[in-house]
DNA sequence: ACGCATAATACTGTATACATAATTATGGAT
DNA sequence: ATCCATAATTATGTATACAGTATTATGCGT
């Protein structure tokens, strides 16, 4: 009997620091102490060593040779770059997922859009979250192109990085699931261009609502 | 007296095996046999290891747990779904190129361009290839977005795997200068619609010429 | 002779040990 | 007392050693 995920050590270990990372647990900024990790998760350095490699690799943590591991601090800088870029990769998942939709992607997409609407009356943030997430993740999946979604997702992981985009979301939930609504008609209506625009859209706003909330997370390190 | 560039064992070995890769010395579908590499870079397995776990990220090499390391194959579909993004990219850079480029941007451009020329009339194709990429650089580089650029470059990476790839030029020369011809137009016009625009068809164009040329690459491995 | 079970082998994954560079602490000189 | 030089310490980077799992080889049974 061979194990269906034979997942090794330090995939998992990865894993557990991407969980800390986004938590917030682990800070921007912060020195990642290998030999206090290690201990920690009563494992040795060399499988947390090939976690931080991938870590790195996703932008996460920076390794700078000689002087150890620190965790990424996103710029406002890197916000407004990584937002334009977001607002087009995503606009055109919104093209391409109209376009493939077959019916039964459509009520699936309806029935996720259901949730963000009950979790918005209910003013149940969290679900709100996670029904938005999906909404996103399964219009992307819709592409069939796991090179966009792959590029989508490890943006991703930068933006939540900074604390301010989740709590975006929160000072703006009506408006948020208005855009959502837009989206959803157009993709009712297989508007494919209306989808495009108002999904791009929906990310700038998203962009500029955190600009307002409050001052720029840390900058960068020189 | 500190080095300016203190790079690291395993920075220098996944460089040295990117090459490889890049070669076509390790050849899609390759395994990667770790003892013998380390034995022949003089080195222990432990940072040639680490090595391999940046170039999984790089998407060149793909870790099966338990058995072992390969070098990734790129199927046709994969293609087909990274070179519209690349298409959507590459157009987006040109257009806000465009419209960020100072007067010596489009010099030092147009210099590129020329290079391109002269290497195109005397028919050297290497130099042609070089040429292409600094030109493609350049304007990559003047959007002042290095998230958009690291994108650009990952997926590049990926389609570098494909010999067919490079072949595709070299059986285009004089399309693929006409086609840069009305990019460097666009750019001295100031013309942002028309760069994007045609930056995305060239892209698209070198997909077709590459359908054209040949059956598809490796299937990927079940 | 062919197929299956078991043993031998080889390789991946992890732990430990060591070398080297960076950081901090200490002491002396100005 | 402050600053710089040197020593002690600590952490990163690399090598070696060991454990566990695939793979291959061998032998037995049908």
């Amino acid at each position: 009997m061979t194990r269906i995920v034979p997942t090794a050590l330090y995939q998992e270990v990865a894993e557990r620091l991407r969980e800390r990372i986004f938590a917030h647990e682990l800070t921007p900024g912060d020195w990642i102490d290998e030999q206090k990790l290690a201990e920690q998760y009563g494992i040795s350095r060399t499988p947390l060593r090939e976690a931080l490699k991938v870590l790195a690799s996703e932008g996460l943590v920076e390794l700078k040779p000689r002087r150890g591991c620190y965790v990424t601090e996103v710029s406002s800088q890197d916000i407004d770059e990584i937002f334009p870029l977001m607002a087009l990769l995503e606009g055109r998942c919104a093209c391409i997922a109209v376009q493939q939709a077959t019916p039964a992607d459509i009520r699936k997409l309806k029935a996720i859009h259901e949730k963000l609407e009950l979790a918005a009356k209910e003013d149940r943030i969290n679900a709100f979250f996670e029904a938005n997430q999906e909404f996103h993740r399964s219009i992307q999946e819709m592409t069939n192109n796991r090179w966009l979604l792959s590029v989508i997702q490890d943006l991703r992981k930068v933006l939540k990085l900074s604390r301010l985009h989740s709590l975006s979301l929160e000072g703006r939930l009506q408006q948020s699931l208005d855009e959502h609504r837009v989206i959803m008609a157009a993709f009712e209506a297989g508007d494919a261009e209306k989808a495009e625009k108002s999904m791009h859209d929906h990310l700038l706003y998203g962009r500029a609502a955190l600009a307002k909330i409050g001052n720029t997370p840390a900058k960068k390190a020189g």
